[in-house]
DNA sequence: CAGTAGACTGACTAAACAGTCGGTTTTGGA
DNA sequence: TCCAAAACCGACTGTTTAGTCAGTCTACTG
């Protein structure tokens, strides 16, 4: 019973900003589904842009977690990229509503650029694998951002299909064609 | 002199809904910035949304003429899409406002689904098109939404690319090498 | 039990918002 | 030159917004 409102808070936070954009949600209606007072809402977070910060935190910290898991039994530069875009197309299907509002931080003057530069070191096990990969010659000779803007670019692709398609979700052959497809763009 | 307002009105709102965002534009700016009073932006447009929606029509149209510009001495399916391909990244770079602004419409509840449906239309050619390369068998045997979507990501990813890194636009070698890596994902 | 720090409340405020309206100016045809 | 219609104006309205504040409740400490 502890910190039980403040979760509530984020929780109401995370469901409404995800489904209805930033500005598309007031503190008020966030509090409401919460069932506390506005109050209580600016008691745990001093302002609106601290509440979505600290939610773009958590989710961020737990993407980049649930992409690095390893996965027995795999060796090799093209497992391992298999393994990690298994991990990816799975966190967003499994956490849809953290994967939309990831995507309205993208473009949101709501995250603050120091809070964005802070959550680039999570993701330094898979910059470093690239590198390994380019210097391998197991992937294309291109610059490393490049790669990896193009490589989530198919990864959103597949992700927007499944959205649309729910049907294939359990299309584990899909899966891997796309997959294929997605390794054949940096390969 | 004669519908200058109104352009002048819908130059305005492009430049700072592409910037700001919806929510985050007021129609009172808008009207400020355009030189007009707020009565003289709500006489052209009767809300914000069919402001928006007029802008959405017309960058839409621009940009489906644009994408499926023909160029000379194209033939065969590689060469038709690779023409696709660098029309639309030339469209979004030369446009960024226009490509921003169509960015902030994808998930936007300011769109209607009406208008949405409406404009798949312009695209239409582009289907057939795809269509024909998978029975000619040119490109892989996957659902064609699913091509179109991971093939729009890597042309996003680069765009991506292009505007964080400026200095790369001019090296058209890259343009080249990115573009055999989205052809790969497909072909 | 008394004292107190932090959690919690919801009515309130000032600013911002989309859209209105009564009136003025501009335009183009007769 | 006159007239009607359309373009234009900006002060105004009712609503919604993020955030405040004066005070109440709760849980723990000594």
């Amino acid at each position: 019973m502890k910190k039980e409102k403040r979760d509530q808070i984020l929780e109401a936070a995370l469901e409404l900003l995800a489904a209805q954009g930033f500005r598309g949600t007031s503190t008020a209606e966030i509090a409401r589904h919460a069932g506390v007072a506005t109050g209580t809402l600016f008691h745990h977070f001093k302002t609106k842009e601290e509440l979505i910060n600290t939610l773009y935190l958590k989710i961020k910290t737990n993407m980049a977690e649930s992409l690095l898991l390893p996965s027995p039994g795999v060796s090799g530069m093209r497992d391992e990229l298999h393994n990690i875009w298994h991990n990816y197309v799975s966190w967003a299907l499994e956490r849809r509503q953290e994967y939309r509002f990831m995507k309205h931080c993208e473009a949101s003057p709501y995250i603050s650029g120091v809070l964005r530069k802070e959550c680039e070191v999570k993701f330094l096990p898979l910059w470093e694998l690239f590198e390994q990969a380019i210097a391998d010659g197991v992937i294309k000779e291109l610059p490393l951002e490049l790669l990896m803007n193009m490589l989530a670019g198919t990864m959103d692709g597949f992700l927007r299909y499944l959205i649309a398609y729910p049907e294939a979700v359990n299309d584990k052959e899909l899966w891997e064609k796309a997959y294929l497809a997605a390794w054949d763009t940096i390969r």
